[in-house]
DNA sequence: TTGCGGTCTCAAGTCGGCTTGAGGTCAACT
DNA sequence: AGTTGACCTCAAGCCGACTTGAGACCGCAA
């Protein structure tokens, strides 16, 4: 069992986190004792999952709680489908930003966005892409 | 030369944002006509550079007007790099959720998360880590 | 000449996810 | 007995990147 302290530092995140996500109902403490939360193995568990989750950046605490608390209502997995998706959209547009930046850190062109024509391929796309969508 | 609707759709932004793109000095337009913003090609291709980066969901406004604005004071070099650094790692958290996600949509476990050996080496992994860091 | 769509400025509001500060409890040392 | 250090609650503050609203201007068309 760890109190909030240790269970912070455990997970990476700061203790005032841990009672965010305990006040929004993401992970309960297994316990308390003489007020202070306890955590459990489980607890442990549920909070590295929130963690990983949050961690994309690209979803929010009321869905992380759908799927780490358990709570199915609704459609989450249809909307977990989505999200899916929009992870896997997002790795691209790192791939993108990658290669744009490794290119620009390298280019000997003065302006290299408007000027290389090796970048100006990454923005052509992109405007190209808008047109469409 | 497009106006900021044209561009603001072009581009895939609000045309508010554009504005205070200009304000924060990441793009101004090529000129005015009767206090309206003209955009010219390379201007597009700059708010184009802009989008793309912001979309990684990792840099600042600074930092992308560092890069876009081509005013190369300080030790921007350094900051890239360390920022093509966050990127991979990044990709690699989100490579995790990916896999993380994947699995729970096909497990047939009631709880996954706590019972499931394999999600339970995602949330493993994440609390060695930061134990050691 | 009236209306419409698109533009402008400026100040203030919004959002999520915490963080911070004030004021307090509790158990363990010295 | 007093002093840490870690915990508690509650309300308010913060941050970046916009967005929104009010009030006004411009050029063109019916």
């Amino acid at each position: 069992m760890w109190q909030i302290g240790e269970a912070a530092a455990k997970v990476g995140v700061a203790v005032s986190a841990l009672r965010y996500w305990d006040e929004r109902g993401l992970v309960a403490p297994a316990g308390r004792k003489a007020g202070a939360r306890w955590y459990g193995d489980e607890e442990m568990h549920r909070l590295a999952a929130v963690k990983l989750l949050q961690d994309t950046g690209m979803m929010s605490l009321d869905e992380i709680a759908a799927i780490v608390g358990g709570r199915s209502r609704g459609d989450w997995r249809a909307a977990m489908k989505s999200r899916l998706a929009e992870i896997r959209a997002q790795r691209e547009r790192l791939a993108a930003a990658e290669g744009f930046l490794e290119h620009f850190l390298r280019c000997p062109s003065e302006k290299p966005i408007v000027q290389c024509p090796r970048m100006r391929d990454y923005t052509d796309r992109a405007l190209r892409d808008d047109e469409a969508g």
